[in-house]
DNA sequence: CAGTGTGGTCGCAAATTTGCGACTTGTCAA
DNA sequence: TTGACAAGTCGCAAATTTGCGACCACACTG
């Protein structure tokens, strides 16, 4: 265990430093986890602004509750485009992706 | 056949109101096809700037220089964000998604 | 010409996602 | 409590994507 010198108040950056730091590996894990985390809430912003239920959406979609539900799981790690077309159209919008430079981890 | 009554000098714009004005499924289409060409343009690109050649991108996503060829390919409809992410990070970026508002075909 | 490097196509097995029904949980109201 | 509804979980077959080798076309260079 290291000695701990810089106070801190975040739990989280604690966590942080334990075990991303220097660890490519775990923080491409990190963003992979943040980003279907973040895909799902949109899918389910998205969803709650036009006012519907899942299962209402999913008939919008063409598939079923269930799906749906996957989908706006955090965990879920299977989002293809074609499905996140699908669930746009049905919302009367679009898809785009964009490649960005990795966010810096707070210095 | 129509009359055309309003003169064009774009090609494109007579093919757009022969094929696809008020047909959704179309429109559909249409932005489909969009996207996968332009989601395919963004890795060329992409590659591109980091000066590699499609076997070396492969390299450091962990695939075959088909593959990328395939991503990289305008008609490729397969497109998965774990994919898009692998590729990403391999050239240090990261993938955001978007839901905007469907753009409107000009008036 | 032969040799090499880059981009591209095709086919097929392996891995992954989608489709969907069955079932559980939680909430709200009669 | 009962009924209804929204959300969520699980398992499995079907569909789709990925992995990868074999092969073609081109351009360039010795």
């Amino acid at each position: 265990m290291p000695t701990i010198e810089t106070p801190t108040t975040d739990a989280l950056e604690i966590l942080h430093r334990e075990f991303y730091e220097g660890r490519p590996e775990r923080i491409a894990a990190l963003e992979e986890a943040r980003a279907n985390d973040a895909t799902a809430r949109k899918i389910q912003k998205l969803r709650a602004k036009a006012g519907l239920t899942q299962a209402q959406l999913a008939k919008l979609v063409g598939t079923t509750a269930s799906v749906i539900c996957r989908l706006e799981d955090a965990d879920y790690e299977g989002h293809s485009m074609a499905m996140l077309r699908r669930i746009a159209a049905a919302l009367n919008s679009r898809v785009e992706v964009r490649f960005l430079p990795l966010r810096r981890p707070a210095a």
